[in-house]
DNA sequence: ACTTGGCACTCAGGAACACAGAGTGCTAGA
DNA sequence: TCTAGCACTCTGTGTTCCTGAGTGCCAAGT
């Protein structure tokens, strides 16, 4: 269907036009690019491009523009991941090992990642129901009120203020969090449910309203953290690139947590780290037809635990991106599992 | 210097051109507001305004704009902050109530102010050092490792990952705990420092290593965090406004905590709650010339905890957007009192 | 001493127009 | 199958002109 030529002028029109931001023509191509062909050849190869829907012109008389599809073939055949400078990785390794806690790694990593890619970068916490149970920690406030402190293994902490139905002193506290922490430790916080259901049987009965008020607290933490926390940084970035009117759509999209969600996409479960790229109208969004996501996982270990990624422009330098992405999301991968 | 007149001049012009983003001309005022008088004598206070420099033309054959010595004038003595309305304190108040922790309390009202103004909203979480200590909190993780949880008063959560320089028991450990929270309990952080210089002397010899250790993570934890976290949202109406081309200034100086911070403003010991006001080149921010900053402090009891407010085109509602910070800021402290 | 009506002046913004330049599609020839 | 040439089609830009809103100033009125 497309000879190698053909896909050397798509590829070659993807990075003009990128680089440029102006519709690219069949002259400069033959400049630039040494095809080899003149411009009339070029100009056949482009109907044809454009026949099959790779390329469209914004008017009679301008050059070509790559459409979604156009894109779509470059990232899946003409284009490699374009690895990072040894320098930039230094940089990277340096700033993240800086972070002191799970919040701080997640600051720095979407900052690095939106400074890196001069995008919008986008960074899911660590979630939850994949996490495994550090410690679970009931801190006595006062008589009637206690404090839930949930701790995983990502670092990650939730805690809750539980206003107890009845006083209970301290010793029985503590043989509580004793019990719990027996039952949870390591285990994963999917598993929680079915883990505590007869804590409240190897209890003296007079615990047991206090134990059910502190479960129930317990369990609900879980449920209403997995919709995820997600943080995003580089906003700064779209105001330099186009989007002349877009722009308020994509920062309302933005501060949407469920529309985050979806963009960074479901984990792929056979190959966690692999990055997904979503090109403009592929995307579930609208509002977001414009732009396109770079994605990939990340986890400590072989454990996929959340993704990151960065939002741009269709019109975006592909295996840059992709390279910046893949690197950031193994260094931090590292990172969690260092700790 | 200036007569009632003239006066109810320049708050009509501020009201038209706030209303209408077009500058005002001395017919249009004469007709839309009452001042019983011809549009000729409002050109000559138009004139006299313009030379003490309230006011100015884009250029010659325009109508005025308030300049932001002329706002400034407005919200002073011109305008009184304009309440909301029942149904609007209800919406708040409830939409506050369902906050699961701090965490939560600071998206919810950060969201809640940007949608209420329909600008940027900022919030800063409560200040560690005007915290008091709820509780500390040491958790092993294994043999030489432990989590340190600082909990303050406010729902304020902090912890560490410890790595000690010897293998130190949980008995011990829980000694350390007893000791610390013996002695730091309902203290404020910022005494922490002087709290714990003694505690070493009061431990076992072969425990004081570990504590040392423990202990300069403690401090810190304090320092490093005393540049606090701050949030946004609402970026998305900056699109729908103006800000042609300073968008990406604004968007810069808004993923800088630093920034942001200097923005909100120092904490007025006297009048803690005071809404502060800060019109155009009034901050200290360049690039942040044609925006504004209504901001006032909040926190639970007569304590001052930190600061929240929104950012907006110098061109803004004030008497609105001013009663919305105010209700807001009220409606927090009452939540972060309760809890 | 203010206020008002009249009048000449200024200037931004839009409409009409021409034009250069980049780019195309097509056809005939190598 | 590629190339060269040619006629054609547009967008974007620069120019010019014009309208209308708005001003400043002055002289007359109260």
């Amino acid at each position: 269907m497309l000879d190698d030529r053909k896909l050397a002028v798509l590829r070659a029109i993807v990075e003009d036009y990128v680089a440029t931001n102006e519709p690219v023509g069949s002259k400069a191509l033959a400049e630039r690019h040494n095809l080899n062909v003149s411009p009339a050849t070029i100009r056949n190869d482009m109907a044809v491009l454009e026949e099959q829907g790779y390329i469209t012109q914004p008017h009679t008389s301008a050059g070509r523009v790559p459409t979604d599809k156009g894109y779509r073939l470059f990232v899946d055949r003409l284009s490699q991941v374009k690895p990072l400078s040894a320098a930039e990785r230094r940089a990277i390794e340096t700033f993240l090992m800086g972070a002191v806690d799970l919040d701080d790694v997640i600051m720095r990593t979407v900052r690095l990642l939106a400074q890196l890619t001069r995008q919008v970068a986008v960074v899911q916490y660590p979630t939850l129901t994949q996490s495994t149970v550090r410690h679970v920690e009931l801190v006595p406030l006062t008589e009637r009120r206690i404090m839930l402190v949930l701790i995983t293994n990502t670092g990650r902490v939730e805690q809750r203020v539980i206003e107890l139905p009845e006083v209970v002193e301290d010793t029985r506290i503590a043989h509580l969090r004793a019990v719990l922490n027996s039952c949870l430790d390591g285990r994963y916080l999917s598993s929680v449910p079915d883990l505590v259901a007869d804590v409240p049987d190897r209890l003296p009965v007079e615990d047991r309203p206090a134990a059910a008020t502190i479960l129930s607290v317990l369990l609900e933490t879980l449920v209403e953290r997995s919709d995820e926390k997600i943080v995003f940084a580089g906003t700064a970035n779209l105001a330099g690139a186009d989007f002349s009117s877009g722009l308020r759509e994509v920062l309302e999209a933005l501060e949407e947590q469920v529309v985050l969600m979806r963009l960074l996409g479901e984990t792929t479960p056979d190959t966690p780290s692999a990055l997904t790229v979503r090109i403009g109208s592929e995307n579930p969004v609208s509002g977001l037809r414009r732009t396109s996501i770079v994605a990939a996982g990340y986890g400590s270990g072989d454990k996929q635990l959340a993704r990151l990624g960065v939002l741009g422009p269709t019109r975006m330098d592909y295996p840059v991106t992709m390279g910046a992405v893949r690197a950031v999301a193994r260094y931090v991968s590292q990172i969690l599992a260092a700790s």
